[in-house]
DNA sequence: TCAATCTATTTGTCCAGGACAATTAATGAA
DNA sequence: TTCATTAATTGTCCTGGACAAATAGATTGA
């Protein structure tokens, strides 16, 4: 049923790979004739490597908003060209170049460089700006770096783990237990991508709320039980933009619905951007930081009275 | 094709909830009669809630070694007693019971209290013994406690969280990029569980091993990109229980053909004690972080004379 | 009695190909 | 141009059948 020696991969080992549900590797073949797998001894698919390759780059672009039947036939070169279009020309420039010291160490495998990095800046700046200023424009940068090839997923694994441990640690010096709101944050099964979240946490335990975090990927139910057991206030999520547009709301509307009606639902990241539609007054959608600062503001005063009562 | 109000999800959801796969769902509803979603106007399968939290529970006593016919017709309260019976005694007891504390932290959703008492066991301890003995059995209890729904899911989440800190900040501290051999760490795709490949880190560091660590989740591909960009001598994969176990040789065989022969292949944790089969000579199984120290030793000594040379 | 080999059952995954709604693009009218 | 309607695109779901790998049970030999 495996991938008996190199160079070919099982439908199931292609979906975990590249992220492409079964059925949809199925579909584009009949409908596109791409991915053209053999087939194995027993009939079932065998993708080589090369197809898998392929089939990783067009979900990439896929991820940016491009439509499958516009790239599935397109030649390697004018899919890399497409790559290398559709990049986003960073108009904010740092002061000081973080970004190119940032892919610099990152291309000469220097984690520990690159912590020293990211820290000094972290002093330099104070938290808020940190995240707002450096932070949020380098994961643009490092995404779209990886996103047209200049950097591998490895690099980038290397960045958000240096990321992810220098606010891990920066929210547990923050942390008040007695802060208020109580703010839960996680992402929904299938979101794996939780460096917003961190980013999130450290400017509001910054701001004075008190902050739990799940982790990624989960479950409703769990998100449920967690706010109550914890008595959170808030319960933020997180989406990035490869989490499929058209689940989020329907997502947002269930959880309302399990969660306490006092319980507010925030939800932030850049897969929250692109969503024009419904600005349900059940939860909040904010695109940035600021936004979510915004709210965490309104929040506040509005329970001060309710604070001094208690 | 989504949950419309409450109370109802679609097949994908309970895939997502739980993590049986559709087809998996499908097969069961045919061949045991359970589970026996509704059906929406479309014709397609809704699963009620109280179905998906039987669902939620089976999973569990599978990943416990258990057999999916045995357990689907089974009645509720027997479920639940089956959950209970199937608790291995923990022969070992932790000097001053470190157990029952980090479990009334838990219980009182008091993280900070949990981390204090984490890092002071750890001071108290050293890393090492720490790791061995404090950590694992703690896991373990963790698990089984959750497992018989003495805990949520979203407890053991904060109890991760904490250990995960924990120890990430220890291994900041301790690596050295000097260090040899280079150890890059991760799981595989469909392996979320990293806390073992955490203490794998700490331990190894402690004992001069430079750790890379890429996080959860890393495909094959990337996993032999990384090992080349890195340099590393060892590549090492973390298996929880929850990992298929008919996956894991398979995973590993396609891994260590991919990958240079000079560098070495360590599989860990949990899931690779019951293991019994083909101790093949090209990748090592190390159930337990002994073994693992163990193999270390033997690289480090094995490599002297080379590094003198260098 | 225990261990090892063989057989039967269980179980997960795969396949084909058809259906349909939701999304996006294209078209025409105001 | 802008909005609304029609047409194409695309992901997900469905049924029901096939099969190998994993496991349990039975049988045999020491």
């Amino acid at each position: 049923m495996n991938e008996t020696l190199n160079s070919v991969l099982s439908i199931s080992a292609v979906e975990r790979e590249t992220g492409l549900s079964k059925d949809v590797l199925r579909k584009w073949e009949t409908r596109y004739g791409f991915p053209s797998p053999l087939r194995d001894n027993l009939g079932e698919r065998a993708y080589p490597l090369a197809q898998v390759d392929r089939l990783r780059l067009i979900k990439r672009l896929m991820d940016m908003g491009m439509r499958p039947s516009r790239l599935v036939n397109e030649s390697d070169e004018n899919l890399n060209a497409l790559a290398l279009a559709s990049q986003t020309p960073q108009a904010k420039v740092n002061d000081g170049d973080v970004e190119k010291l940032t892919l610099d160490k990152l291309r000469r495998q220097d984690p520990s460089g690159l912590r020293q990095l990211l820290y000094r800046e972290l002093m330099r700046q104070g938290i808020q700006r940190f995240v707002q200023d450096t932070l949020t424009p380098l994961n643009h940068a490092i995404g779209e770096a990886w996103a047209c090839g200049e950097l591998s997923i490895h690099e980038e694994h290397v960045y958000s783990e240096a990321v992810q441990g220098l606010l891990r640690d920066t929210i547990a010096k923050l942390s008040d237990y007695q802060g208020t709101p109580r703010v839960l944050l996680t992402t929904l099964p299938d979101e794996q991508h939780g460096l917003g979240l961190l980013m999130l946490a450290a400017v509001l335990s910054l701001r004075g709320a008190y902050c739990i975090s799940l982790g990624t990927q989960t479950p409703v139910q769990d998100i449920v039980e967690a706010a109550e057991a914890h008595r959170a206030d808030v319960v933020a999520l997180s989406f990035s933009n490869a989490y499929p547009q058209r689940r989020i709301l329907p997502a947002l509307e269930e959880l309302r619905q399990r969660l306490d009606g006092e319980v507010e639902v925030w939800a932030g990241g850049a897969g929250c951007a692109r969503l024009h539609s419904a600005p349900s007054t059940n939860f909040q959608l904010m695109p940035d930081i600021d936004q979510t600062l915004v709210a965490l503001t309104r929040w506040q005063s509005a329970h001060q009275d309710q604070a001094e009562v208690n």
